[in-house]
RNA sequence: CGGGGCGUGGCGCAGUCCGGUAGCGCACCGGUAUGGGGUACCGGUGGUCGGAGGUUCGAAUCCUCUCGCCCCGACCA
């Protein structure tokens, strides 16, 4: 039965939470909303995913959606404050903008038809076209061009935290790849390209600060700028073996890049007189690697055919060396194509080629991309359209002609840095941060401009950047975790001790010297997850390495005897015993220690690059 | 979207091929002992087997449709 009214302060104060004479109520692991699972549910793949789960920081409630639990949402917040303190640091001003968004606004910009099923379209009740904001481009733009008119606003910066949709095609590896995300989007404006390098480089080093912060190791790749259009874009990569791009670093720190877009060294093999062609017979052989072997030539000596229907229609011809990859990243650029699929058997006869035995010689109604290796190999084998049949001595320019001549060649593990022809290093690494230059790309678009002293108007030339802050959590916990569990940097950490009061239970001296410390640690303005239950030693141990707060205090009737409690670090191999009284000052220290290792500066352990 | 796999108490799984009316471990509740690395034992609560339809005397098991989730690929600020 619910009271009709409340009594008198102050008795409303106290609840059944509140133990005696308490004026806050500490969190306390008995009433932690979220338990721990010994087991992982079963489809969880990943380190932080699973971790995650069964550290009770995240529910998933459908495919790339998830709950967040308390746990994970300190950590969250924690990120969150950190993201806020470095973008106010370089000038931001924290704003808010809707989720939902008339389509108008997207027509304007052109995404409304340039971007896929990813966004989300639907109508309201009046029948009007409305899209979930994947990103908040056109809305900012749509601000500035409201609120900024004159060269003396500018320059301008503005961030925001929220929520935005991507119906991705595939939501994949737990918190790494969600649909429904949280990220922090800032928006640079200024009045040239100047101020707009001013602002990305600003960012650059925002974001080297917070992920240091966080305690992520990363890398900072040139990208590919994708569907937001724009002049240039680099990406934060924090190393990880689970993670969905692969990066090319050069072992000098003179280049590195997503492998989307990575250039590398092309040695022209040495020249030769073009011979005249010569058809040779080749059965059964349609792969490279098995033509290579029956000619007993170098994969370096073939040319392959590889064929993709255009989002336009057109059917691309893309001629390579054998010994290299096509990169669809660069294909789509230099053809201008949105999106490129692989050709169907159909498609690629209706052109006059042969699966298995491709070759550009002779193919009509196709749009020939020839990799820059086909212009400097001569006399390489290709296909003769026919089956069975390879032809020798093919060359660019007497045999065939390309429509284009490009770079489209994946860069691999071990091809030669284009600066200074080391060999690549090649290594996977989660995306958790971007920077782009955008330029006048939605400014123009949308009309967002300002005027000069001389009272001429010019487009506001913009930079977006983001950082998904859930993704950087899981990033985190990647590469933060051993077998018991996660090892929380002490930035980021949910809180900072666990408590433990082990030994029998309700034991009154150990819960009093329990409580006591809880409170001390409190008022010392420790985060304290105080684990009061009723459970033996070892569970409290392994929910506290798996939950993974930075420090671990335990009191017992053992170390009460000795007038002591115990205290060690989640990353310690070996625990240390101190005084009872002593005992807030050394986690104090503790912890003073373990932060100064997260200042935001460069540290010598950084990797060169 | 193509390929593969899986949906059985909160979690992990068995049972499905060879229909007979649901089982194990963990967790949870009560109890006894224990009390520094997921302790032991006793006694319990909880599911009608993703959903719908069908075959059958009888369906978790067979058939059809459907929903959802995971993995690989395609795709992806």
């Amino acid at each position: 039965m619910p009271p009709a009214r409340l009594p008198p302060y102050p008795e409303w104060h106290q609840s059944a939470r509140h133990a005696e004479g308490e004026d806050r109520i500490p969190m306390r692991m008995a009433h932690l909303f979220g338990r721990t699972l010994r087991d992982a549910p079963g489809d969880a793949e990943l380190p932080s995913h699973q971790l995650l789960l069964r550290g009770a920081f995240v529910r998933p409630l459908g495919s790339g959606i998830f709950s967040l639990l308390p746990l994970g949402w300190r950590v969250v917040r924690k990120v969150e404050q950190i993201i806020r303190e470095e973008m106010d640091a370089i000038g931001g001003q924290e704003l808010y903008m809707p989720v939902v968004h008339p389509a108008d606004l997207w027509r304007e910009s052109g995404r409304y038809r340039d971007v896929g099923p990813e966004l989300t379209r639907f109508q309201d009740r009046a029948e009007r076209d409305m899209v979930l904001a994947m990103t908040h481009e056109e809305i900012v733009t749509d601000l500035a061009r409201s609120e900024i008119s004159s060269y003396r606003q500018l320059p301008m910066l503005v961030y925001h935290i929220q929520t935005k949709w991507r119906d991705e095609p595939r939501a994949r590896g737990g918190l790494i790849r969600v649909r429904e995300f949280t990220m922090k989007d800032s928006y640079s404006l200024d009045r040239d390209e100047a101020g707009l390098g001013v602002q990305y480089e600003a960012h650059w080093r925002a974001y080297e600060r917070i992920f240091r912060r966080c305690g992520l190791k990363f890398v900072v790749v040139g990208a590919d700028t994708g569907m937001m259009g724009g002049k240039s874009s680099h990406e934060f990569m924090a190393l990880s073996p689970h993670g969905e791009d692969i990066i090319l670093l050069c072992p000098n720190g003179d280049y590195a890049a997503n492998r989307e877009v990575a250039e590398f060294r092309r040695d022209a093999p040495p020249a030769e007189d073009a011979l005249p062609m010569e058809e040779v017979e080749t059965p059964n052989t349609t792969t490279i690697e098995a033509l290579a072997k029956i000619l007993d030539v170098p994969l370096a000596r073939t040319a392959k055919a590889v064929f993709f229907k255009g989002g336009s229609g057109r059917f691309v011809f893309v001629v390579i060396r054998g010994d290299l990859e096509v990169n669809e990243t660069k294909l789509r650029k230099v053809t201008d194509e949105l999106t490129l699929v692989p050709a169907t058997v159909e498609e690629i006869r209706a052109v006059g080629a042969e699966p298995g035995y491709g070759s550009p010689v002779g193919v009509q109604d196709a749009y020939i991309v020839a990799d820059e290796s086909v212009r400097d190999s001569p006399n390489l084998v290709a296909g003769a359209n026919r089956v069975g049949y390879h032809v020798r001595n093919v060359n660019l320019g007497r045999d065939y002609q390309a429509d284009i001549v490009a770079d489209i060649a994946a860069a691999a593990d071990g091809h030669p840095c284009p600066k200074c022809g080391a060999p690549f290093v090649a290594e996977r690494a989660i995306e958790v941060g971007n920077i782009f230059w955008l330029g006048t790309r939605f400014s123009a678009a949308m009309g967002a401009t300002y005027q000069d002293e001389q009272g001429e108007s010019h487009p506001i030339q913009m930079g977006s950047y983001g950082i998904g802050s859930g993704r950087a959590v899981a990033t985190v916990v990647e590469q933060h975790h051993d077998a018991k569990g996660i090892a929380w940097p002490v930035t980021i950490a949910p809180f900072h001790v666990s408590l433990l009061a082990l030994g029998k239970t309700g034991d009154a001296e150990t819960v009093a010297a329990a409580d006591a410390l809880c409170a001390d640690l409190e008022a010392a303005g420790i985060e304290v997850l105080y684990d009061d239950r009723e459970e033996r030693p070892g569970v409290k141990f392994n929910d506290a390495d798996l939950i993974g707060c930075p420090v671990r205090l335990s009191v017992s009737p053992r170390t009460l005897a000795n007038g002591q409690a115990e205290l060690k670090a989640r990353t310690a191999t070996e625990a240390t015993f101190v005084p009872l009284g002593e005992a807030v000052a050394a986690v104090t220290a503790m912890l003073d220690a373990l932060r100064a290792e997260l200042s935001g500066e460069p540290d010598a352990a950084d990797r060169a690059w």
